[in-house]
DNA sequence: ATATAATGTGAATTGTGAATCACAATTCTT
DNA sequence: AAGAATTGTGATTCACAATTCACATTATAT
């Protein structure tokens, strides 16, 4: 009972997405040759055919990543003109976004990429760096149009952008799901907002 | 040319103390019985006088850090009475700690803690939670002294407080130290202060 | 001092998982 | 349809690391 032939362009998607639904599950540490192989459908050493090595196939795994990433932010860039709405937007959608991928935090965060060839590391830091771009220019463009403060640094308001959602996903993995990451959009975003925007929104509390 | 005999208690400690050395230099997947005793100077069957088993030691590594990370919030209370001081301090001392001991970022973000027993993540939930619980009774005792904005929420200031760290050290890494963390520090500090303090200090820019 | 407990040692055991390889089945080319 | 290329399979190799164990050595108690 052979698995059906399939062309090395499909089964790398295959076998890319399946190793992200491992790492989803057992985490980094958990993923392994013969696991995503029964994902996939085919056996260990079938895999080689496709990727080189196990390494190989993590470096894959990065690239959907960066791609889900970017993606992101295009679908709200289309969702609305307004600077400080794509960024409360973008805000709510990436941790969503996360709670559905654990994987996400597990791969940046894992040793494979701390203390992996530099190659990768690099990878994920350029992975990180131009999400922050963009993130900065929207930030920018908020600048531009007087919405928000021109005493704002981008590069740092985008990484405290970064910081409202970090530590809030690992305490929400840490507890065991059990942090409310909906009371923290409800009352971190409008701190956010209040540090950054020209004009306090309409209600005030 | 056996090792010294030594008590338990102190070989503990050492061993404890290796291990988090090792994970500084390897990552936590890099930790490694073997690695660990020849640091200590003793053979790795002889670390099994000592601890049961490889995870009790990862255990007593969680229990060193959450020290650390207490220690540092007592330092930084005795160093002065202000809130805001007090918080200014703890952000610059947490952010060398980090840079020192790249082990804890390690392993609160490890696979062995996000896919490991539920206790250890347990373990971790509440090291971060206490750590959180200081930074919340500073900030409250700041709105209490009239420092702090009445409506900033303590529990999300707190989380906020983490999140200028957390990217920052975690940019640090991957960019291989290139990220200038000095600048984030001198840059950031303003931002999140002026998102919570009661008046602007003395030079606004 | 001597028995007993505690600690250290080297060899052996066991498990795991990545990677290789010769061969089989399938698809593609012409 | 024959031959070449591609993809799949099972057995096997290899390295590595945790753990166990019988025995040696050192410290402690009485």
């Amino acid at each position: 009972m052979a698995a059906p032939k399939t062309q090395t362009l499909e089964r790398q998607e295959q076998i890319t997405q399946a190793a992200l639904d491992l790492i989803n599950d057992q985490g980094v540490s958990g993923l392994n040759i013969a696991g995503i192989a029964r994902r996939v459908g085919i056996v260990p050493s079938a895999l080689y055919r496709h990727f080189v090595s196990k390494d190989a196939v993590l470096d894959a795994v990065l690239d959907l990543i960066r791609q889900r990433l970017l993606d992101n932010v295009a679908h709200v860039r289309k969702k609305t003109p307004v600077p400080l709405n794509q960024l409360k937007l973008l805000f709510t959608r990436h941790i969503v976004m996360l709670r559905e991928n654990r994987a996400i935090p597990h791969v940046v965060f894992s040793d494979a990429v701390y203390n992996g060839q530099p190659d990768r590391k690099a990878k994920v830091a350029q992975i990180i760096t131009s999400y922050l771009k963009e993130v900065e220019f929207i930030i920018e463009s908020g600048r531009q149009d007087g919405t928000i403060h021109k005493e704002v640094v981008p590069a740092t308001a985008a990484v405290m952008f970064l910081g409202m959602i970090m530590p809030a996903v690992v305490l929400w993995n840490v507890s065991q799901t059990k942090f409310d990451m909906t009371a923290h959009i409800n009352t971190a975003w409008p701190a956010y907002e209040r540090s950054i925007a020209v004009q306090i929104p309409k209600e005030a509390s």
